[in-house]
RNA sequence: GGGGGUAUAGCUCAGCGGUAGAGCAGUGGCCUUUUAAGCCAUUGGUCCCAGGUUCGAUCCCUGGUGCCCCCA
């Protein structure tokens, strides 16, 4: 898209008048022109020396950034320039540049890459700086960067212009520097316990491995329907049938729903399969994995969100679902927490909505959904979900009823869920045509009969566990950021005609 | 889906029923150690959009839209 005059206000006309004039004078955005160092190195190899060491050591440097700050006075000036590393201040003397160049130099704008040499040295105040021989124009800016004192604040301007919200506000940088941190510390910490990182089709011709909404496309060559992933798992067990026993996918799912704090329509899930291992198992092994990764981000375990401290340096607190919910809801009675006329009734009185093929244990996570979930600050595993809301999860050994799955929430939110996955073919057969009738009598979040699936099963899945984390989330709690759009670099938007 | 907040210069924000302001940025000038540099002068507006009330609306009313927050 290019431009248009209508887009155009004085500062960018002025500007774009600017870069014309050096184009009439040969400028052509070149590109031979190197660093030998970053401004962070400087900041840091230098940080104790007194100017009269670097004077004597006579220290050469070429940098090169984005111009962020311009004190001019008179016949020499200061300026900062900011590039991945950090900032650097250059020392612009007039009679210390080839002729003509100062005079340049003077009309170039806040915005602008440029390059310069010189010695290191540190002004009277104190400050290392580079006393530059000779400055480069690499880049013409052409729009306005906002003020440099408060930076780019607006909400929907930092999310819409993300590009603006990096350049000018280093707390949004950082977010996204520790959301990488994060994840390749997830990475290393699984490759070393031996899973494989693998990749599956975010294209199904059967979403399935969640209940969601899924996104439709069609392939054209194909001239069939392709839906967007929910989840990789059924892939990803289909993996661990064929002989990799323990896998990962760290990559993006699509659900069809609103948006919200804490939805965006396209997340970041961490799915991991691990063969003879069961949820407990798993239980130990998350916790582990986030003790490791906030002390590794935070260097401790204790992490303060939106002002309150979290401790994920121990073991958290388990409760099964009938537990938490009997807890936080002292008038029902815990042995009628299977009884479904019981949970329809308290059901009604706590205005939840309820469909006429919801079983006792779709109403049990409803009320625990109601009542429970966002009370649940600290660090806590619930466990012992209802088969009926865990599909594809094993039934638990003495209790069917229940299944051996847990989730994990912290700050009332759901983080994570696990369980110790159903390798029996024909159990799964029947919750998967349970499902589908779900599914045609309306239920658009019902899965889909996968026969491929199950022929997988059939070849024999061993004994196995999986767990997925939401890291979009994760990162929300370890950067302390209110909103799933401050660790997302570019959140889903409504549209917007006009910029 | 419901409720609340918000939308004014490129950016950050004031403002008011009588045709709009500051700081930063920009432009012109002064200035050879500044750092939110300083001083003098100065340019810059679809006051989110569409209706309505009014002699007159950026302001009040209604509807809409984006963003933020809360609830379902």
């Amino acid at each position: 898209m290019t431009a248009t005059p209508k887009d155009e206000n004085k500062l960018i006309a002025e500007r774009r008048r600017k870069l014309e004039e050096l184009r009439a004078e040969g400028f052509a955005f070149p590109n031979d022109y190197r660093r030998s160092a970053l401004t962070g190195q400087l900041q840091d190899i230098y940080a104790d020396y007194s100017n009269e060491t670097l004077e004597e050591k006579d220290i050469v440097v070429e940098v090169a950034g984005r111009l962020m700050t311009k004190r001019v006075m008179g016949k020499v000036s200061f300026v900062t320039i900011q590039d991945r590393s950090g900032r650097l201040q250059l020392f612009v003397q007039r009679d210390a540049l080839t002729d003509g160049h100062y005079k340049a130099f003077k009309r170039w704008d806040l915005g602008d890459i440029i390059w310069a040499t010189g010695r290191m040295f540190r002004t009277k105040t104190g400050e290392l700086s580079v006393r530059a021989d000779d400055i480069q124009l690499l880049t013409k800016s052409l729009r306005p960067l906002p003020e440099k004192y408060h930076g780019l604040s607006d909400q929907e301007s930092r999310y819409r212009r993300r590009y603006v919200d990096l350049i000018v506000n280093e707390d949004s940088r950082q977010v996204f520097l520790t959301r990488s941190s994060i994840i390749q510390f997830l990475r290393s910490y699984l490759d070393t316990m031996d899973f494989l990182e693998v990749e599956t089709p975010m294209m199904q011709p059967i979403p399935g491995g969640a209940v969601a909404r899924p996104f439709v496309t069609r392939h054209n060559a194909l001239d069939r329907q392709l839906y967007l992933r929910i989840a990789p798992e059924l892939y990803l067990k289909r993996l661990v049938v064929g002989g990799f026993e323990r896998v990962y996918e760290i990559n993006r799912s699509f659900r069809n729903e609103g948006l919200s704090t804490q939805h965006n329509p396209e997340f970041t899930m961490l799915e991991l399969y691990m063969a003879y291992a069961d949820q407990n198992t798993l239980i130990d092994l998350l916790e582990n994995l986030l003790r490791s990764v906030t002390e590794t981000i935070h260097g401790s375990g204790v992490i303060v969100y939106q002002g309150k401290e979290y401790d994920l340096s121990g073991s958290c607190e388990r409760l099964t679902v009938e537990e938490s919910v009997a807890r936080f809801n002292p008038d029902l009675d815990i042995a009628r927490l299977r009884d479904l006329e019981y949970l329809r009734e308290a059901c009604a009185r706590m205005d939840i909505p309820v469909s006429d093929n919801s079983g006792s244990g779709k109403l049990l996570i409803e009320i625990f959904e109601k009542t429970v979930e966002d009370k649940l600050d600290q660090p806590t595993f619930i466990t012992a979900y209802p088969a009926e809301v865990s599909p594809l999860a094993r039934r638990n050994s003495e209790d069917p009823w229940l299944t051996d799955r847990f989730e994990f929430f912290v700050a009332g939110r759901e983080i994570a869920n696990g369980f110790a996955e159903l390798n029996d073919p024909e159990d799964q057969s029947e919750r998967f045509k349970t499902q589908a009738e779900r599914k045609t009598s309306g239920d658009e979040e019902a899965m889909f009969y996968d026969a491929d699936y199950i022929a997988a099963l059939e070849y024999g899945m061993p004994p196995t566990a999986g767990l997925g984390v939401g890291i979009d989330r994760l990162v929300m709690l370890l950067t302390d950021a209110p909103s799933i759009r401050d660790v997302l670099l570019f959140p889903q938007l409504r549209d917007q005609q006009e910029q």
